[in-house]
DNA sequence: CAGGCGTGGGG
DNA sequence: TCCCCAAGCCT
């Protein structure tokens, strides 16, 4: 190559080139997920991004069929009490997300006539909705050009453009200022990108073990270049779990979801040795709405 | 804004 | 076995 006649060297590879090997990698990779099919609708991807939220795609996607199947529109939701969400939830975890995503659909029907929003502060007006879905739902479902900001696109942005193993814990101005320079100036490619990005750091530039040999990105990536330096930044507290409320609180309710209706209070006892943690988990999912006291000392789904 | 909130699979 | 998660949201 000469060099003679190069301009002054960038040391920031071009955005239109790293959205035109993104595009091409999607087109060739992406997987066959049921809420990117053609026929899928926004309450298609709404709810697969509600169940997405911290949940493996293998163990949405039976959840979600079902889901459509039983629901296939905002109403057909908003009609059923929030324990049949609750139920239909299943295994999925975070349950609290099935008792949103129920309110939304009421919200939907209330203020939006059951059809889902397309906007992004109307979207992000609904319960259980914040920055990433409000942008991911405007910008899968409905074509629009927005910062899609999940730990996928994070982790590829920090490695390819700063060299950095992982991002910090929060994200930072500088990172959102950093996504929207490289964001696609028209709605269409803006749009192909954010799941082209995303579906890259789930495939290939995986939190551990990336598969840089199959990375359309690996000539340009700031971290590769490096040598992978190692994350160095502040260690997010691995989280606990034996013994703790939510583990108790998921005892408790799956006593529920095993049975079609209420249950006597005492059915709880077994669920869980310690009675004073098992008191302030069944006050605590009463007081989220999760469970519902009723007469005759029972308890039920909501 | 740090901490709480489920679950089951893979290294 | 034990540890680490996996497309966040809410307070």
């Amino acid at each position: 190559m000469d060099l003679s006649t190069a301009p002054a060297e960038d040391p920031r590879p071009d955005p239109t080139d790293l959205h035109l090997r993104v595009l091409a990698w999607y087109a060739d990779h992406a997987r066959d997920l049921p809420w990117r099919r053609s026929d899928a609708t926004p309450w298609g991807v709404l709810v697969s991004e509600i169940m997405l939220q911290q949940t493996p795609v293998a163990r949405v996607a039976p959840v979600w069929e079902e889901w459509l199947r039983t629901w296939p529109r905002p109403a057909d939701l908003a009609a059923e009490p929030a324990g049949e969400a609750v139920r239909a939830w299943g295994r999925l975890g975070y349950p609290r997300r099935a008792l949103r995503l129920h309110a939304a659909a009421q919200a939907i029907v209330e203020q939006h006539g059951g059809e889902v929003p397309s906007t992004y502060d109307e979207l992000l007006a609904l319960p259980g909705i914040g920055d990433y879905t409000a942008a991911a739902v405007a910008s899968f479902a409905y074509g629009q050009r927005h910062v899609v900001l999940d730990t996928n696109v994070r982790r590829v942005l920090t490695r390819v453009l700063r060299g950095a193993e992982l991002p910090s814990p929060a994200v930072t101005r500088a990172e959102r200022d950093l996504a929207t320079e490289h964001l696609p100036d028209d709605d269409r490619t803006a749009a192909a990108w954010a799941v082209g990005v995303m579906e890259l750091g789930a495939l290939v530039c995986t939190a551990s073990r990336p598969s840089c040999g199959r990375c359309p990105l690996a000539d340009t990536c700031a971290w590769r270049a490096a040598g992978h330096p190692s994350y160095d930044g502040p260690v997010r507290r691995a989280q606990t779990w034996a013994g703790t409320d939510r583990q108790c609180r998921g005892r408790l309710l799956d006593v529920l979801r095993a049975t079609d209706g209420p249950v006597p209070a005492q059915a709880l006892v077994g669920a869980w040795d310690d009675a004073d943690q098992r008191e302030r988990c069944v006050a605590s999912l009463l007081d989220d709405g999760l469970l519902v006291r009723l007469e005759g000392d029972r308890v039920g789904l909501p």
